[in-house]
RNA sequence: GGGGAAGUAGCUCAAUUGGUUAGAGUCCCGGCCUGUCGAGCCGGUUGUUGCGGGUUCGAGUCCCGUCUUCCUCGCCA
């Protein structure tokens, strides 16, 4: 070994040691005569004192920060008055006799001590520098911590860690598929799975009755702040259950983790809200339980009211809601109005907005509220003295939905509802088992087209199939989906059914399925399962606002990867050895010229 | 595909209604300094203001285009 200690774990009991460390110099004090260096590695820093009358530092006079630093040395107790509480290792130093310079660093291309502040696309481009930050590491340390934790406790529950495949077949549905061709089959490809669905419930008529794995799953959908090309999740799977026994396991399991890794108390079982509440009260399907902060329903007032913007909206297929803002009608004018500009983000007209004083209601809606309505709505805001309500209306249900959304997060943060470290889990649940295609009108599965109906909507699956409810459940925490599943179909008949509805031919369905429809044939217990978001869990866990932080490589929002520069063009001789021809090959750099099939004038 | 924000020194930022030589902190380089821990003090270097065009006597600032990054709608079974 080159080195005899961590730079964390020497203590006041190892003074008179001699040891040897090495590490990357966080910060140097030279007085001159006297240096300090603190040397850091994964496990903290140690104070390092290079004296003259110890060591000759003839050869280390260009020493600066990053460089990897392997140092011998006695260890001492520092003197009185110069110990250092704040550090663990602060009541000692390690008198260097020897010093090597191992790895050379030149100045940095980011300033380390800048924290999170710095660019990220520069963070990204030198990952292996930012990764070296202290904040960097304990990010990726939570999230070992919390992967094993996860499959320690779900062993414990007689859980078996099974592998998918990487390389499978492309299903349409769903999500956009990254696709590989095969050299061995030209012009054929598989995908890259968006997630081991198919295979787990194999797993289930195998009789593997509890499955689990971490598993990378790949969608090519647009990117967000929560939402990588390339994700990983836990995905588990568990025969003979119904909703009630997947939900308490996850409920055990995230009370487990939370506990082992933050000390905190989780209270089960997790509140459960059904989809509709959830959309109407929290105004999204992941609701934020760190704010009791409710949206009502108000466009059956609309017209009564006689407010022109709240009833046209509503007679064009709108809704009118509102929230109330305790306390909130002491801001001024200006900081009410600062809010129009989150709704407008989102669509909307215009944020709309009335206070009560002990003068009465005020602000621009005031002035319809003198009839019957206006009592009502009163009434049913519970707008006290003192409080504030905003209104959003728009022709648009949806525009409506997405600005209260934006309202309310802002609000919450604004009122000081969300405190650090709060984790609030709720069940989201009783989701319709199709949502309906704008475009053409037909149902598409809301989950995936393996989720069971409930039982008791069945006999409206042809006739009326938007309004079928599903067994599935999303677990969701802090206002962030970190999981979703269901109960799956384990009838082919029902299976069959479910692929009819939504236009599935038989045949299309046996040629996408064939496996899926054989293997419920040969004896499928009933099953259901679920998968979170392992990048999601870690981000809220770790305090970030973008998984992208708990991440080692990720993407841009353009799916490109800052430190390799992929994706990249391939040479004409792989491409062939696949059987692929690029459509649209790669323009020179530089010009501006479209594609010119003469070839022969692109220089200039 | 749509909406929004940002891009000025290696880094983080500033620069009045368009105005003369684009500044500060930090990093870096040099000097002083034996008890610091964000060490201190003194001095110094650093710019195609993302790129291309335009308006103007004059553009970091205004206009058009474009590139990059971020947020977001759509999309994400």
């Amino acid at each position: 070994m080159l080195r005899s200690h961590t730079c964390g774990e020497l203590r006041a009991e190892h003074v008179g040691e001699e040891v040897t460390l090495v590490g990357w110099i966080d910060t140097i004090r030279d007085h001159g005569g006297l240096r300090f260096i603190d040397l850091r590695d994964r496990y903290g820093r140690t104070q390092v004192t290079l004296s003259p009358e110890t060591i000759d530092g003839a050869e280390l006079t260009s020493l600066r920060s990053e460089q990897v630093l392997q140092v011998t040395g006695r260890i001492q107790s520092r003197p009185d008055g110069m110990k250092n509480p704040r550090l663990l290792t602060g009541e000692i130093e390690v008198i260097a006799t020897v010093a090597t310079l191992v790895g050379d660093c030149p100045a940095l291309p980011f300033d380390f001590a800048g924290g999170d502040l710095v660019n990220e696309e520069l963070r990204f481009q030198y990952r292996f520098l930012d990764m070296r930050r202290p904040e960097v590491q304990r990010r990726f340390q939570l999230r070992s911590d919390l992967q094993h934790q996860l499959r320690n406790h779900l062993h414990e529950k007689g859980f078996i860690d099974l592998e998918t495949p990487m390389l499978t077949k492309s299903t349409p549905e769903g999500a956009r598929d990254f696709l590989v061709p095969s050299r061995l089959n030209p012009g054929e490809l598989y995908a890259l799975p968006q997630s081991p669905q198919i295979f787990k419930q194999l797993f289930m008529v195998a009789g593997f009755d509890r499955y689990m794995q971490i598993v990378r799953c790949f969608r090519d959908e647009d990117l967000r702040a929560d939402r990588q090309p390339e994700f990983t999740q836990l995905d588990l799977e568990m025969a003979c259950v119904e909703e009630d026994d997947v939900i308490e396991v996850l409920e055990g399991l995230m009370a487990h983790v939370v506990k082992a890794l933050t000390g905190q108390e989780v209270e089960t079982p997790f509140r459960r809200i059904s989809y509709d509440e959830a959309l109407l009260k929290y105004s999204s399907d992941a609701p934020d339980l760190r704010s009791d902060l409710e949206i009502f329903e108000m466009s059956d007032l609309a017209e009564d009211l006689g407010f022109k913007v709240f009833s046209g909206a509503v007679e064009a297929g709108g809704a009118v809601r509102g929230v109330r803002v305790p306390g909130a009608a002491e801001w001024s004018r200006k900081q009410i109005e600062s809010l129009e500009a989150i709704v407008k983000n989102q669509g909307a007209g215009g944020l709309a907005w009335m206070k009560r004083t002990e003068d009465g209601l005020a602000g621009p809606v005031a002035r319809f509220c003198e009839g019957d309505g206006g009592t009502q709505l009163v009434e049913r805001s519970g707008l006290q003295v003192g409080d504030l309500c905003y209104f959003v209306a728009d022709r648009s249900k949806r525009v409506v939905i997405n600005s209260l959304s934006f309202l309310r997060k802002e609000l919450a943060q604004k009122l000081g509802h969300i405190q650090p470290g709060a984790l609030e889990f709720c069940w989201v649940t009783e989701f319709p088992l199709f949502d309906e295609d704008e475009a053409t009108g037909s149902p598409v599965p809301c989950h995936h087209p393996f989720t069971a109906p409930h039982p008791d909507d069945l006999d409206q699956l042809e006739s009326s199939p938007l309004k079928v409810r599903a067994r599935a459940y999303d677990l969701v925490l802090n206002g962030f989906e970190v999981g979703g599943g269901s109960i799956r179909i384990h009838q082919r008949d029902l299976q069959e059914r479910v692929f009819e509805a939504i236009g599935l031919s038989p045949e299309e369905a046996r040629s996408k399925f064939s496996f899926l429809l054989e293997a419920l044939k040969y004896g499928a217990p009933p099953h259901g399962g679920i998968a979170l978001g392992i990048d999601r869990l870690v981000m809220i866990l770790a305090g970030d606002d973008s998984i992208r932080e708990v991440i080692a490589f990720p993407k841009t929002q353009r799916g490109t990867c800052q430190l390799t520069g992929a994706p990249t063009h391939v040479s004409d001789q792989q491409l062939e050895e696949v059987g692929l021809r690029v459509a649209d090959p790669p323009k020179p750099a530089s010009s501006q010229v479209s594609g010119d099939e003469t070839g022969d004038s692109t220089q200039q």
